[in-house]
DNA sequence: CTTAATATGTACTAAGTGGTAAGTAACCCT
DNA sequence: AGGGTTACTTACCACTTAGTACATATTAAG
């Protein structure tokens, strides 16, 4: 059997590096959209032609869900994190400052592509919409597992609803996205978090 | 001097109803965005021909634009008339319960076209974007200046950060439109609404 | 050096985009 | 009935869209 993996396969080599070619295209999709980025966009920002795209990508969809994966697994992802800290306000507290200093971040496109990617769409977009729904909602229900996990552990009180407490941790964090877009600031984001943990149970 | 307004100018008469086809408009552009909105898409929902179209609205970003004042002018539209409330505390309540009715009603699209409309956007698309942020900036200053008032006449304490205080109030406004989109009812939104006036100062 | 395999650039396709020209139809006023 | 004015219908425009055919270039293996 010969090595596999990316060690010299047959054939001419790609001459561009895939994963900086996709962070490109998550650039654009980030600050355009999906309905709202076209392929020129997409060729341009990642310096290739379009048939290397196809090869590459599959099409503009695949590599639309593809540049939302590499959205989720950046270093600077604050979400999963977050749910590892040993309390429920400790997991709420990271995770709203940690989006307060991430969606205004002003060295990447402001808000959150899995929010702003595909909210409303063309039918052509309706695959891509759905799946961001998809992940917003298991965003939620790991929030959720996570409070009910708090609750079991005594951490937080048993009269706690737990499921409201997780969507309106999730409405202020989609909420900040949009703050983010309207050019607010990190400092006026983490004024915003630290009000919301005010209605968050201790 | 003839009369003037709408009885019967000269030449043919318009064979629709203009304001129902603006309604028809605006609930294509909510549902599908401005790029994701197609002149066909708004013909055929408005059941007119696009010279018709141009002739009536100007071009698609004039429509555009007409269809968001009528979105706002609506009867159910809630801003506004919660604004009026006699104290802060009530003035908040009214929006976000009012906001938990609204967005997540099932007999028009789900959440607000002033937010979703175009987020992430084109770059033809770029005048819409910048009109609807102003929009939601003008709300948050409405509500900035109402929470002011409030601190004047004693309602609010003086200690209150009253800029603080609006964003937060928006962020959840905001991110009741996500939640809307994806597929929370009017109970969850209300349960959230509950939740977040508990950050509100009594 | 040839062959197989993959990537590349150029040029193309069919369909859709926003927007318009031009002729015709419907109305009011004289 | 005719003229003036406006709206409607049909057909079109130049351009962009997502996606691909094809010939060429670059590599590894035999």
């Amino acid at each position: 059997m010969s090595a596999v993996g990316s060690s010299s396969p047959v054939g001419r080599p790609r001459a561009f590096d895939i994963d900086t070619a996709l962070e490109k295209a998550l650039e654009v999709f980030w600050r355009k959209g999906y309905d709202g980025t076209s392929l020129s966009d997409l060729t341009d920002a990642m310096g290739i032609n379009k048939p290397s795209l196809y090869a590459a990508f599959g099409n503009k969809e695949q590599l639309f869900l593809k540049a939302i994966e590499k959205y989720e697994s950046r270093p600077c992802a604050f979400f999963m994190p977050a749910l590892e800290k040993p309390t429920a306000y400790e997991v709420a507290e990271h995770m709203l400052y940690g989006a307060a200093a991430n969606m205004a971040n002003k060295d990447q496109p402001q808000g959150c592509v899995v929010i702003q990617g595909a909210l409303s769409c063309s039918e052509a977009a309706a695959a891509v919409k759905e799946a961001l729904i998809n992940r917003r909602l298991e965003g939620q229900q790991k929030l959720l597992q996570r409070f009910e996990r708090a609750k079991a552990e005594g951490d937080l009180p048993a009269s706690v609803d737990a499921e409201t407490l997780a969507q309106y941790l999730g409405t202020v964090l989609q909420g900040m996205a949009i703050q983010a877009n309207n050019g607010a600031t990190p400092e006026q984001l983490q004024r915003v978090a630290k009000m919301s943990l005010l209605a968050f149970p201790r």
